[in-house]
DNA sequence: ATGACGATTTACT
DNA sequence: GTAAATCGTCATA
């Protein structure tokens, strides 16, 4: 059972992912590694997969395969799975059973367990070369620092008291910055859809967004 | 059985 | 900015 009794509950989880996703911002992700610490951290950037007809996600087309699997559970599971050879990244799985979407979480705000985080991300370099901002500005960073892998794959976020979300603080629509997503640059128009969510002021960001179109704008845009 | 490829991070020039 | 690290996964044969 969750730690917390504002845990986030199955209700919360059955969108669409694009609405799911911001209103993910600002929600409490939660880890209790097996000796009890808890290292915990706040929502600022996250990406939808649509699913079947986004060919950035991992079930486009319909593919359903071991590595996947979780993506078609109810919404609320975790989707947990490894890239690149080294690197782990964690979805929050939308929509209800059968709808192949998620939202990946890019980036948190650190807020509990800061000092175990700085242990699991230093590795061998030296420990003090790690700002804050270095611990969760990352898919496979914040994984890494709350120790998230493979073995938490398909848990239910709902009733899982190793991993769960909190409701936080919402964040206001004023303060979210829609973006491309990141390294989906093979999925041809999909990869232009503006899915990356992120919370616009946040230090703790994977890569900042582009400043916004406009008067005054003299990058990000060619032609 | 095989090979190409990552929803990334890091270090280095 | 560029490149290396590193291996599970999946489509093809």
């Amino acid at each position: 059972m969750p730690a917390h009794s504002d845990t986030l509950g199955r209700r919360f989880f059955l969108r669409d992912p694009v609405t799911l996703a911001k209103v993910l911002l600002g929600r409490v992700l939660t880890r209790v590694l097996d000796d009890g610490a808890v290292l915990s951290g706040r929502v600022v950037e996250v990406e939808a997969y649509l699913g079947i007809p986004d060919r950035a996600a991992h079930t486009f087309g319909g593919r359903k395969t071991p590595r996947n699997r979780s993506m078609w559970l109810d919404g609320g599971h975790a989707y947990v799975y490894f890239t690149y050879g080294m690197h782990h990244c964690m979805n929050v799985v939308s929509d209800r059973e059968g709808t192949p979407t998620a939202c990946l979480i890019r980036a948190l705000e650190p807020l509990e367990g800061l000092d175990r985080m700085r242990h699991h991300r230093a590795g061998q370099r030296p420990i003090d070369r790690l700002c804050d901002t270095d611990l969760c500005s990352g898919p496979a960073k914040l994984t890494q620092a709350l120790a998230i892998d493979r073995s938490l794959d398909g848990i239910d976020l709902v009733s899982d008291g190793r991993l769960f979300l909190h409701r936080g603080r919402v964040v206001g629509a004023d303060r979210v910055v829609a973006a491309p997503r990141i390294g989906v640059g093979y999925a041809g128009v999909w990869a232009e859809k503006l899915l990356r969510f992120c919370v616009a002021d946040s230090p703790h960001l994977s890569v900042r967004p582009e400043a916004i179109s406009g008067k005054g704008s003299t990058i990000g845009f060619a032609g």
